[in-house]
DNA sequence: CATGATATCTGACTAAAGTCAGACATCATG
DNA sequence: CATGATGTCTGACTTTAGTCAGATATCATG
């Protein structure tokens, strides 16, 4: 019935209208759009002029009207930048913390309304991610974090929650050879975890060992985040960052019941090698020489 | 790591820039955005001034002018309304359906640059669907159609190859008691579309028999709606065709691979009966007194 | 055919958003 | 410490969007 460009289309005018509506109940706040986004921008934490402004599109002269007129309200406060005082830093005075608090409970409604109306929540959230991390796709960064941070620990979880799904046999950590830690942080190794917004969506890590060669690991791409072509962007960049830490040959193993990691390390001159460990999980073996 | 609310409120910020970039693209033809609309509502079939003036939500004043200012650049042309010599009817002038075209030409592109950016365009394009279905709620309706029209046959073959998937025997069609289109047609019987925008996302058939009863038949919702309770909606609308129609006892089969069929009907007052035809597909019968 | 309702248009506004040039203080650099 | 670059601010605009009170023409109705 439809193309796929008609398809995006309607939903272009679905959600054209919807975010019409969105900023029209932020008007009801008796505060011009403007000022109400900038009061949100520094609510949520940015607190730097140039970064808002940056941040939301905005001209120089037209943010600094808008900061004013949200500090006669006695809504923030600006100070110089303690390390360079040409710049400026705005924080929310007790009053502006109170009508930040007041836009939140009306986007949490809207949010709470949309979710009550449909039966399928599971579905709808899992549709809603997807789309979200497509149209910021630009805007995924790839960090270098401790494997114990709480995101990388987010990502492992859902790494061996889709094992479990995914392996006929199920999937038990505790059986498998769980990589230590400082194995996976420099100088031995790595942890990548690719961040959407403060959102983890994928991960990778680079685990060092003492045979003349590094694995790669936990290799994972959130579902909503899958297309993007995020795996093979962490792949490489952990082999970047293998090759900076002077590693010349690198290893991994995998499951032929996950068949797209197996293509995307065929695709990405990686080569097939007899099992070269014991662990129960994995049946195939690649290896790449940097 | 996100609750479901966070979760929403992603989707909305990603989607809100996405939409600023739109409009940001719409402005490089040199036209101020609400110009635009206007062209391009009439551009898309839109031409009874009010009808337009409602769905973009403008006051009567700012919309005259926005008219006024496309006829002077010779974009549209205004005509007094055949029947109501009070309402105004726009039509584009050559030079104006160019332009439309060249507006058609940036939401293409927008959109088949989008969609080129991800690997997984079924995935993508459904979780469109979902939620263009879902935003657009309120405006799904449900038309009475000839059940040879476009729109109900799309609605059919997309029913029959959802069966075709879900049974494990797989599904003929000819192999069914494939309805009589007649007998889906006032008086004796009635087909149903549900439609959001221009897409069909539901049909319910309501068939006539000499037997004493009619028999619901081919109740599906798209994927996409799913969620939204349309089959209910859907089989309220067939029931109260019913009614009018003088029908007193309705009756059904399913299959118990549909089972999300069964508990709609169990929870909407049908009461299970023994088979009461010799199609091979169904396995479950149900019957419902008006 | 008088009357009230309806659809559009015009004039006279206001508010919001955005633009641009230049002023000013501060910073980084040689 | 002179110089050019940077970040912010102010003043003086323009454009766009939106509002509101009539004016005008037409329609539906009794």
């Amino acid at each position: 019935m439809l193309d796929p460009v008609s398809r995006v289309r309607r939903f272009n005018r679905a959600v054209t209208s919807a975010v019409g509506a969105l900023d029209t109940s932020f008007l009801g706040r008796g505060r011009p759009l403007g000022a109400a986004r900038v009061l949100n921008a520094i609510g949520h934490g940015r607190s730097d002029v140039a970064e808002i402004r940056d941040y939301l599109g905005l001209d120089s002269g037209l943010m600094s009207r808008l900061l004013r007129s949200l500090e006669d309200d006695g809504l923030i406060e600006t100070a110089a930048h303690e390390d360079d005082a040409r710049r400026r830093v705005a924080t929310l005075t007790r009053a502006g913390r109170r009508e930040f608090a007041a836009y939140e409970a009306l986007s949490n409604a809207q949010a709470e309304g949309f979710l009550a109306q449909h039966s399928q929540r599971g579905a709808l959230l899992a549709a809603m991610d997807l789309i979200a991390s497509a149209l910021t796709r630009e805007r995924i960064t790839l960090d270098e974090m401790d494997p114990r941070s709480e995101q990388a620990r987010y990502c492992l979880g859902e790494y061996y929650a889709e094992l479990g799904r995914r392996f006929k046999q199920g999937f038990d950590v505790s059986l498998s050879r769980d990589p230590d830690a400082k194995d996976m942080r420099r100088p031995r190794g790595s942890f990548i975890v690719a961040m959407s917004d403060t959102l983890p969506i994928g991960c990778v890590g680079l685990k060092g060992t003492d045979h003349g060669y590094a694995e790669i690991k936990r290799l994972w791409v959130a579902p909503a985040a899958r297309g993007l072509r995020l795996g093979r962007r962490l792949m490489d960049a952990t082999e970047a960052a293998a090759r900076e830490l002077g590693i010349a040959l690198l290893r991994l193993d995998t499951n032929s019941a996950l068949p797209e990691a197996g293509r995307l390390y065929r695709s990405t001159g990686w080569r097939e090698i007899p099992r070269f460990n014991d662990d129960p999980y994995p049946d195939l073996f690649f290896e790449k020489r940097l």
